[in-house]
DNA sequence: CGTATCTAGGCCAGCATCTGTCCTCGATTT
DNA sequence: AAATCGAGGACAGATGCTGGCCTAGATACG
């Protein structure tokens, strides 16, 4: 009976909702007997779904969290927030989760009634390009490869070389790997007959064919650890090291581990590591810190902090008179 | 009968995960007749959810998007990339959907599996600390005071005042409002028998503490008018009026237009105005532009972004000789 | 301290539904 | 043209669901 299956998920999105809910409340939103609606919860706790009840006037029923996630049930607002929310998860790239937050992102856009994708693009277009303007990911690309590398489907794209030159592709995408703030894609490129890996920064106007196609093994342990070795060649990384004029812990807490190591040189000063291969993003990770420091090396990242430096009192130096 | 609902919800899962799945495969699957199969698609297709279906060999099922978010089936994963999705969302105060980005958080944790919770907040604990250093709402105080909106439950808290006092609350909360990087909380407080607005930075320790409450009306059309009202008399915002080198439509895409108004001088230049009450965020917003620019106010301002100038020089002056 | 209010859960009767099997039909791929 | 796969009607047997009635236990309130 469809009646039965659609007000359990019923009741389950109203346990979502609020957290404690009196029976007779549920007899009404339900319209079924008190007995029914009984059995409905222990059908919930037969499904792994621990639904607490409070005897007594004002008691009622109450969603604990369980052991299993249990099916959410979202309105449209908390669907577009959870769209945007993973979208951002997905560029961030500090908190190791990008890969899947990709992956919800993708299952969620795959049900995503269409007003609502409407509105997750209009927000997204109001979100901050990274600090540095530097290459940025189309989330709507980003998700076109990885419903893709889902579902194994073939994609068609414009890449531009390391060499400025173009190229049309059309490739059997194995995985997507987000590798130090850039987002690469590891796939089968039938014309050459070899694995490539390609920048995703560098697609243009990825489309999905429809053809689907046989996934294959890649040549490696996974496909994270053939992306960096396939990029290892690549040039452009800075490793930075600074020195701090603030207390190891104190940088400890501002910065978070992904982005380098911190130690302690005595109770006042540490050295701060990291790297990155977009200097401008580098230059400000370490400007934001707020207290005095000397950075050491690269002499890129020296020069190009002295830039950034000359600029802001070129700024100001007027600033007094307006 | 729980077998067969809970068979609907397995279909689904199986639906969400991967978008083609051949019939046998479901039988597989789902351990039933192909007929019921075909009956339990039909039932997703009733309960709203349009299933595609293609004849055929290489024919199949496939979940399409239709005009309400069916229940989203999430495995471990994805639920953790969610809950770190929605902490950022809501911290990140750019896309106005904090608030809602809050409330699908709270519905998100209520159920949320312990192991799951652990690991959520072992990243968040990798997040980054937003530029600036300025004060930052521990996302845990936030869904705890959100919950307590929600169920109408008393809060308790120390709170640092204006002044710098420390004080015990224990209020009844309305509502949690965003407004200018920063969160609020408009509270009924029965001590004093009056409204107050909290920020939240302010908190310390809070807590639920289980006491219901019978909610009241806000004395204002809204809770974010109210809180925006009550604190408008509160100092500490400056306006920035900034001349950039670049045209207004460059800077325009890498700002978003939450963050202020771009307007044309001419083709090489634009006006740049902006506001906020933390001016180490408001200088890094300005010097991550990126390209040469002028601060014509507010002399604080420039004043700050002056020494942060001279920090990195000095920090760059030993540079070259390591 | 007693009473009212709430949930728990067994039992029953009647009814609706679900399942697997068997069938024909139509679309699509090879 | 043949094979594969989904659509969907019919049928019989088994199963499950619902509402009503009951008693028991926990809690809040006067």
């Amino acid at each position: 009976m469809t009646t039965t299956s659609s007000r359990l998920l019923e009741l389950l999105a109203l346990l979502q909702a609020r957290r404690d809910w009196p029976g007779g409340e549920l007899v009404d939103r339900l319209e079924v007997s008190r007995r029914t609606v009984r059995r409905d919860v222990e059908r919930l706790r037969e499904l792994g779904y621990p639904v607490e009840s409070l005897p007594g006037p004002a008691g009622g029923y109450r969603l604990r969290a369980g052991t299993a996630m249990p099916p959410l049930l979202l309105d449209d607002d908390e669907a577009i927030a959870i769209a945007v929310g993973l979208r951002t998860a997905a560029r961030a790239s500090i908190t190791g989760i990008e890969e899947t937050a990709v992956r919800a992102l993708v299952k969620l856009e795959q049900v995503l009634p269409a007003h609502l994708r409407r509105r997750v693009r209009a927000l997204g277009a109001a979100t901050m390009t990274p600090p540095g303007g530097g290459p940025t990911v189309d989330p709507q690309a980003l998700t076109v490869i990885a419903t893709a590398c889902r579902d194994a489907e073939r994609v068609r794209f414009g890449y531009r070389g390391r060499d400025g030159r173009r190229s049309r592709r059309e490739v059997e995408p194995h995985s997507l790997v987000n590798l130090g703030r850039r987002w690469y894609l590891a796939a089968w490129d039938p014309a050459r007959g070899d694995w490539r890996t390609f920048r995703l920064d560098r697609l243009e106007r990825p489309a999905s064919t429809g053809i689907r196609f046989e996934p294959r093994d890649l040549p490696a342990a996974d496909a994270a650890a053939y992306v960096a070795d396939s990029i290892s060649a690549a040039p452009s990384r800075y490793e930075a090291r600074v020195t701090v004029h603030a207390a190891a812990d104190a940088v400890r807490r501002q910065v978070p581990s992904r982005w380098g190591t911190v130690e302690p040189i005595d109770d006042e000063r540490c050295e701060y590591r990291t790297g990155d291969d977009d200097l401008e993003w580098l230059a400000l990770r370490i400007a934001m810190l707020g207290v005095e420091f000397e950075v050491h090396e690269p002499p890129e990242l020296v020069a190009h902090l002295r830039a950034m430096g000359r600029r802001v009192q070129r700024a100001t130096r007027h600033g007094g008179r307006t």
